[in-house]
DNA sequence: GTGGTCTAGACCACC
DNA sequence: GTGGTCTAGACCACG
């Protein structure tokens, strides 16, 4: 789990540790049942209290994204969306109209941003067929 | 320019503000050159607090979206992105990483992420070849 | 908003909070709109930390249940639940499961424990026909 | 006694132990006298610390719902609530407002939570009149 | 003035 | 040793 975070970014850090850590899930780097850092050595590493870092897995627990097990530790939870189809739905349009926004304002025009989309996407597990529709 | 604001929202209301106003103009509903609203017409259609409006506009114009001409009123500006090449392509490979992440997470395979992005497209500029490469 | 907390009991202060919230909201003493008190003043009067109260906050706006304006106050929000309808039947049926075991060993019959709910559920918005169906 | 715990759940891993059996009892799937399994041989079966079985076992006892008797085995107790009437409906109340509560903000309207209590009923002893009123 | 974030440090329940 | 809770106190973004 080496990854830093930048205190001086307008997101606060723990969404940037929560971010992280749900990038490195739809990457397949961290995969269901993998053992996360315990609150306290994240903390260390990223040189941020302790208190911080479990905000961030509080409120992954809390989206089901990963479990914590009482004076064990935390771990990478079996992915099973609990939000309803419609609120997914919208929360995927919400970004997706952000990104079409922004890439018009960054000067992309269609064909290149979909060439950027098909290589990101390789290294992202919603490739492939292992996972169930939408 | 009718479009609401929802102060129950996370993102602040100045944000809301800015990001419509450049939604509208990646879409082609506003085009360079078109005239905005002025700060109080805004404010009082979206029953907001002028300083708010003003905060919006002020940020879009240091991005360069809008220009502000004293004394006649806000335009849209022609759009030429300030930003280098990488840092282009950095911020929109940032919010990408976000929505395949996102996508990862509501239960979106590959397929259907890709049908979303494209319909959604169709509604966008971004589309055509009437802007120069990314 | 007169209502206290006990350190002492085994529930974490901030949900005994979330509790009586959601409490008054499902009775009808507080409906979609109303102002919550600050978090400062309610914490003052509960005599706890604001950290704890603003914890409270948090999760009921997490789950849909309030909804918190910058800079303006904390306001009951509308009801519309954001839970799948499995999850929320599933959230249900372990209440109900634990009211019936617990209603079995504290020498209730079936007959005594329904008089109970019948009475009970008239202090609730749960009763009558205002709401959509589960 | 074939169940299982979940150690990712949230509540207590001794705590869901103290559950099952009681709901057990309340089912009448394990009826007074009858014997339960070992403190050793249950925490195999759940593959837990066997500390955290005794510390379930040890509650249950201090309840009155289970007696121990050294060198012989652990059986469930002939049910008679220790607490006082008032105690006991206070405690009955408490999970019924927990659970009208929880119902409301689930989105039940009275119908259809009166429908899922009486279906959930017929699997439980609080039926029929085997047990003295409340 | 409103809520949100972060720190530092203490104590507790759980396994 | 693990995560969870709470306090006290500081600073910031928002409207």
């Amino acid at each position: 789990m080496l990854f830093t975070v930048d205190p001086s970014r307008s997101e606060a850090v723990y969404a940037q540790v929560m971010h992280e850590i749900r990038q490195r899930i739809a990457r397949g780097l961290l995969n269901a049942g993998d053992r996360l850092p315990t609150v306290r050595d994240l903390a260390q590493t990223l040189v941020v209290n302790p208190n911080t870092v479990g905000k961030a897995y509080q409120l992954l627990e809390s989206e089901g994204v990963i479990s914590t097990r009482r004076g064990v530790g935390t771990f990478v939870a079996d992915v099973s969306p609990k939000l309803s189809l419609s609120a997914r739905r919208e929360r995927v349009n919400e970004l997706l109209d952000r990104l079409l926004t922004e890439a018009y304002h960054m000067g992309f025009n269609q064909d290149s941003l979909m060439d950027t989309i098909e290589k990101r996407m390789k290294s992202f597990q919603t490739s492939g067929s292992r996972r169930r529709g939408q």
